[in-house]
DNA sequence: CGCGCTGTCGTACTTAGTACGAGACGCTAC
DNA sequence: GTAGCGTCTCGTACTAAGTACGACAGCGCG
């Protein structure tokens, strides 16, 4: 046997992107509370201990996988129409938050930035710049733009149900409460508008960035 | 001795209410992590079981104090000013989740709305359908005001600092990378604007909401 | 007086984070 | 080679936290 390998050593041998990775995935399939030492070990197919090479601990895997998660939207390029790029980067960051809902809870509380996310903020900063936004307007219209993309994403989260399905799935046990005629607007609404068949709240998206975007376009050549 | 009541029993006995206020405290001194049964039920008086007999688990505690929070923000008056009415209402969650920054978070992963939440829909609705806004105008415009607010309140629990101090110390340790030359773009936002004597981020929170409900007024009384 | 209800708590089991240190493997200098 | 050393993995075990289960104390009532 010339194959100097300890036996079946299936395994690519452990290395720090390789735990993020597995973090990612782990809480992709299980959310963040599933997310444990042990369930991450798992799935990399070690112990518990073993990631605590890579890791100092756990908080040091929430820092980064939301970082890697930054690393996975698309960056703007200085170079290109503002108003395209910025909104190509808007997609991308709605996109990625949908599929890691997960990190948008994780913003918070996690202060330091990583470099994908320093990364990210320059090349978002160059392309206002380059579109000719003052830096007073750049530093308002990032604030804007970040808030209503960031926000858009948790409110996305927050809905109970996954793209267009089942709408009235999820509206069922709430009605109980409408039915006492508490929240009459808010019915109203609903039966009216947000159940009817076609409506799509993540079509919300684009108005809304075009709303800004817009105001944004006619501040900036003032 | 007259009173019937069992010795010194000072504590004038839990309810629910008393248990999910003591969560909220416990959580604005120590973060959401601080807060758990045994850090709760001492900060209650009480030993961990008894919190217990008022809710089912953990996760009801997690709703109900999201849903305290959200009673917390002044509902807008459909009978006023809908402008005035909603920006009174943006304020003031900016200012509530900014005291229970934590609350954010919890959005996100619980997704089934409690009482206050939507009674605060319900008001929101109507103040808007109230000031002439069509049924699509009002799910376009609530989108967006929501996820600017909420999504704001987000970037602002992230910043590593409160309100107008030590813009300088969180800087420090950034500018390590900085001076290496790998984000030029954001280095000189940051000296140029950013770090300047009278530069306090949330007041960009004001400038957004004044150009989004500009837009919207325009969309409005079309 | 016994019964059932309300509210509090003691005990103990489970899961999760992780400190500590033991080893297995390979590499290098003698 | 062989003694050591760096790299990596893991076994053991301790602590903190959620919480199931059931005891029990006080109270009102028939």
């Amino acid at each position: 046997m010339p194959d100097s390998s300890a036996l079946r050593d299936e395994r690519p041998r452990l290395n720090r992107d390789r735990v993020l990775e597995g973090a990612v995935a782990v809480a992709d399939a299980g959310g963040i509370d599933g997310l444990t030492i042990r369930s991450l070990s798992k799935h990399l197919g070690v112990k518990p201990m073993s990631v605590y090479y890579y890791v100092a601990n756990k908080d040091e895997i929430l820092d980064g996988i939301v970082d890697l998660v930054f690393s996975q939207i698309d960056l703007p390029s200085p170079g290109g129409d503002w108003r395209a790029e910025i909104t190509r980067r808007a997609d991308s960051a709605r996109q990625v938050l949908r599929t890691h809902p997960w990190a948008i809870g994780l913003m918070e509380s996690r202060t330091s930035p990583g470099p994908a996310t320093l990364r990210h903020h320059d090349a978002v900063i160059a392309t206002l710049r380059a579109g000719g936004f003052s830096p007073a307007l750049t530093a308002h219209a990032y604030a804007l733009l970040d808030s209503y993309t960031y926000g858009f994403a948790l409110q996305e989260a927050g809905l109970p149900f996954d793209g267009e399905d089942t709408v009235g799935d999820v509206a069922e046990p709430i009605m109980e409460r409408f039915s006492t005629g508490e929240y009459p607007h808010l019915v109203k609404m609903a039966t009216d508008y947000y159940l009817q068949p076609g409506y799509n709240f993540g079509n919300e998206f684009e108005w809304g960035l075009t709303l800004i975007l817009d105001a944004l376009a006619t501040r900036a050549t003032r």
